[in-house]
DNA sequence: GGTGAAATAGTTTTTAT
DNA sequence: ATAAAAACTATTTCACC
């Protein structure tokens, strides 16, 4: 599912009502989608494998509650780097990257450098794992650890229509 | 795809790699994904069936490259409130849960109260949506704003090896 | 709770516009 | 580039184990 061009994607107005489709729900049959969008089956196929292959369409997940299958803790970690060389950069994210419970990490701009989202079984895992990057990791100078007490919002795609108002056909 | 019971759920092995397998790629279809866990099209069926009732299953997504269509920016807001009563987060809440461009938020533990992420056509969108919490919302106290530079590790699921390894018969 | 066959439904390729 | 039709494949139900 990766054939990137590099460039960027031209989209009409069908193109995002199927993503605006997919996103909320990535399962439905390309019968329905085709439906939906006022198309007939194998031109809404081949717009969707069109996006597919401009990296477009990354890929497709199933959304899990966690908790109704077991305990677990949700943390976000706030790590600043002591030295800011690009490898100091390199060595941290390999590492993040390869760390198990780690199922998300972003780099941000300002006194913070990376946030990074945890979701391990229980509090003495996460502390095994934050340890493990204050001490064998590149120079960490501070990690501070937030618990996710509540997902108030679910993450639900983006507001496509909102975001692409100027470049579509 | 809403039939809760409020309890936990049991799974066993089986269910777990379909969970795996549908985590990964959650377009394939029941008969790959039965080939994958070894069993016949119909029982796998009735499991993805009854997990999805049983609400462990939540929904279907598509993962799309925004950056391949559109230029936009992608903030995290970490908020403080100024009051902590219960009608202050929930006032607070119903805000964010309203709002457009928020993709997701989370109530953490800790000097921190929220984590807000937005995702929004440009700076000046963002601009006017962090003024609209700090002016017109409930009483915010502080709101630092981090826009994401890059995200090194992006949300390819739960590790649910590591996390289920000891409810699972 | 699983299997395998049968009917229904969806996907995908080909062909024509 | 779209649509319709044909061939193929998957989904879903059901009788049986």
């Amino acid at each position: 599912m990766k054939d990137n061009d590099g460039g960027a994607v031209a989209l009409d107005r069908i193109d995002l009502k199927i993503l605006e489709r997919l996103q909320a729900n990535g399962r439905m049959t390309n019968q329905e989608l085709a439906d939906a969008v006022g198309l007939s089956a194998s031109p809404c196929l081949s717009r969707v494998r069109r996006m597919e292959r401009a990296g477009v369409i990354t890929g497709y997940n199933t959304q899990i509650a966690l908790s109704r299958i077991c305990r677990h803790v949700d943390v976000v970690a706030a790590v600043t780097l002591k030295a800011h060389g690009p490898e100091d950069f390199e060595l941290f994210e390999n590492m993040v990257i390869a760390m198990r419970f780690v199922t998300e990490c972003t780099k941000v701009s300002g006194p913070i450098d990376y946030l990074v989202h945890f979701v391990c079984p229980d509090i003495s895992a996460y502390q095994m794992l934050s340890d493990e990057l204050l001490l064998m990791g590149p120079k960490v100078g501070n990690l501070s650890s937030y618990i996710v007490l509540k997902t108030v919002k679910p993450n639900q795609g983006f507001a496509l229509d909102g975001l692409l108002e100027q470049p579509v056909r």
